[in-house]
DNA sequence: CGAACGTTTGATCACGATCAAAATAGGTGG
DNA sequence: CCACCTATTTTGATCGTGATCAAACGTTCG
């Protein structure tokens, strides 16, 4: 059951729309179109030889998702929250000699961004102690999320970020409530937060063990 | 202290020879050249603001480093071995519309094995079990690895592994030790390996808790 | 030869995985 | 709108694994 929606048509480029939970493509697939994201957050999986599954990062409106760095797709994309996105067919992106420059600057950009994501879940597994990994991951995820003010649309699911950060639902949960009892973090309903102490949130995430009451 | 020894000129391309230890770029400093590793193994480094020292991945004969996704290198090259590489200047592939098509194609293989190494840096450490981790990085690493036969050149130090898995010196040693007393792997002297047994290796690193004596 | 570093082994202990179960939220249909 | 079912989140308890400290051993280099 697919619930996507064409809404609007624009030489090659399609706005579309899905529901969480929507699978956008699969590992293995050939690379058909590029996904320009909108609105919303993308989860990207990785499935490894025994049904082993892993989140592997999490996109965020203005990434690109889906790059033709091969002719397959290396990972699975999933819709970790309602989407709005904008599909461009590979072809024109594939035929690297026919690229204005400024489209082959935005390019290496979407590139580096992608990378960078991958990098940054490898820097955030480093970091010792369950605390400091889920800090480094709201210092890395909270600039991306969109909100009024400083109240953010917090979109992803627990179980999903247990899966990023390779630790059980259960610490993650508990890692949450740590941060709100010392006042880092506010979450007034399940996919809302506010950030309350910016500061301590980076201290707590290069692993200060300050344990003040 | 500079090693490094020009040894042939090429249109740009020279090769050169790196010691153990040496640093071949640091991350924030303009991308001047693009290295293709030849011989040897480079670690990438990253570090974070506390002076945080993590390995991202190690690079192999046939691998590009440095490539000028972005203006400045976003992380750091050391050699962990004696290199023999070549070094080519960055300028003629940044300006992206004069490559050859089948430059164009080298360059995105290069792009996809760099994202490669770093996403699978996270697989990796999402695995559970120090042991399945060890197995994991094995299976990863040692297809890159050079050898006469089944022995292989394992050039990279256990401190460096352990920097790499996010786990201590001392659970690398035992893990190698639980790797060797299965007859999985042996090791005749520090830096050579020879793999016994591929398919447990395998089992071992999709987590199998197969505690046979 | 001595110094510095990397590896090995043993000991203890804290952290986080795991199991179990209740509470909350979300979704669907009557 | 409420009842029902499912999935997610929350909390408590126990237990195993890997971090950490400490010390011996081996290697490499000046």
């Amino acid at each position: 059951m697919f619930y996507s929606n064409t809404v609007l048509k624009d030489h090659g480029a399609i706005v579309r729309s899905a529901r969480a939970g929507e699978t956008l493509f699969v590992q293995g697939e050939p690379c058909a179109n590029l996904f320009e994201l909108r609105r919303g957050i993308v989860r990207v999986i990785e499935f490894t030889a025994e049904g082993d599954r892993q989140i592997m990062g999490f996109f965020f409106p203005g990434d690109f998702l889906g790059l033709p760095l091969a002719k397959h797709h290396r990972f699975s994309a999933e819709a970790a929250s309602d989407l709005l996105y904008v599909s461009h067919c590979s072809l024109s992106w594939l035929s690297g000699l026919v690229r204005s420059r400024e489209d082959e600057e935005r390019f290496l950009a979407a590139v580096c961004q992608e990378e960078r994501t991958f990098m940054q879940r490898g820097l955030i597994m480093g970091r010792v102690g369950a605390l400091a990994r889920m800090a480094a991951f709201l210092v890395d995820v909270i600039p991306h999320l969109s909100g009024t003010d400083d109240v953010l649309d917090f979109a992803i699911s627990q179980t999903d970020i247990a899966s990023y950060l390779a630790t059980s639902p259960e610490t993650v949960c508990r890692s949450l409530r740590q941060l709100r009892e010392m006042r880092i973090i506010a979450m007034p309903r399940k996919d809302r937060m506010i950030l309350q102490d910016r500061e301590l949130l980076m201290l707590v995430a290069e692993g200060s063990h300050c344990q003040q009451s």
